[in-house]
DNA sequence: ATATTCATGTAACAAGTTACATGATTAG
DNA sequence: CTAATCATGTAACTTGTTACATGAATAT
């Protein structure tokens, strides 16, 4: 259901072809919900049947053409009424965590360097986020930026990603402290079956 | 394919029945993935079907029998492999960051309540973790305890979920504050339309 | 020359959710 | 006596992922 009305809110920040939408909802970069294109393609078709999104097929020269989806008096109120519903708790899934947790009965090394990269990632997205703000802000404070602008919810969830990945950054830190300890007081490579059996 | 790993990974804190291992994957208490009861009846069947985990029935005189599940040395190889190979990153989905993506299109009130109700969740769960946390250090440092634990996986995914939990609740503050103060300043109700056509 | 970007899609599959069904036991 | 806990499952459905296919334009 989620998908469908975080298309409905990408589409407040003006018309798009699934392409564009694709780049808006890239893993690497969404900071409000990801999705693959081909999700998008599939979700663009069943909201434009219900009436909640215009297509209109745009022609370009030397470009395939494209359909641009906006946001019909309909897809308003769906989104609205969206907003007024009640949400339920976002379920925690990440392959990374899985792994740290399964560290001890694994191949640590190989967990580290996930780690590693995690941590990595997450100080390009701050970066990308630091840099998203400031062009946001456009010189101004946050105070006059709030006060000024038409919608406060993008920048609220760009905070979010944020806060989200320097709390990402702490934890990798921590891990990868942790590890590294641990490698240095034990002097055996930890056998798969360690402590069981 | 990570729930599979998850529920190998779940194991290796010892044998459960699936409802013992829904508990373990409880939405509201799960720090590092969360399922139905009926992915995990699913997903052990098929584990079994594999040889990854054994199961064994436990007849229970004033209960109904119960499948008691345990890795097994392929079960344990399987999850090693897995923590050697690469990860992909989290996707980010969480409706109520829709929610607020789409706070000035929609029932500010609503939103606000729905983020008032995270905080009190993430709050809930903090106080959760601080406590397993507790128990878990059994009075000494955390230097000791990672010292002479046998596993520490379990120990970083807690501390990941306290991270987590406090990066939600700063960031549900702030959201509150931000649309507290815009309430303020401003007089009419957001219409839906306020910006558009 | 080759890779990347723009632009859209189909088909098959894997994973996750929801509703329903059963039935005994224990705690309030 | 009612609700919660223990314990397992089926079926239908919705979401999300992966692989494949096409094809021109531009940047390296």
């Amino acid at each position: 259901m989620a998908l469908r009305y975080a298309v409905l809110a990408a589409l407040l920040e003006g018309e798009a072809s699934g392409y564009e939408l694709s780049k808006r909802f890239d893993v690497s970069v969404a900071n409000f919900w990801s999705a693959t294109p081909q999700q998008l393609y599939r979700e663009l078709d069943q909201l434009e049947a219900r009436g909640l999104v215009a297509a209109e097929v745009v022609e370009q020269e030397r470009r395939p053409n494209k359909r641009v989806f906006t946001l019909t008096e309909a897809g308003h109120e769906a989104l609205y009424a969206f907003t007024a519903a009640p949400a339920r708790p976002a379920a925690m899934r990440d392959e990374l965590v899985v792994k740290v947790q399964a560290v001890d009965a694994g191949d640590v090394a190989a967990v580290r360097a996930a780690v590693a990269e995690r941590l990595q990632h997450a100080r390009a997205k701050l970066a990308l986020y630091e840099q998203i703000r400031k062009s946001m802000l456009a010189g101004g404070s946050e105070e006059a930026f709030l006060a000024a602008a038409e919608r406060v919810g993008p920048y609220l969830t760009l905070l979010g990603g944020r806060v989200y990945e320097r709390s990402n950054i702490r934890w990798c830190e921590l891990v990868l402290r942790v590890l590294a300890d641990r490698e240095h007081s034990r002097r055996p490579a930890l056998s798969r079956r360690a402590t069981s059996e």
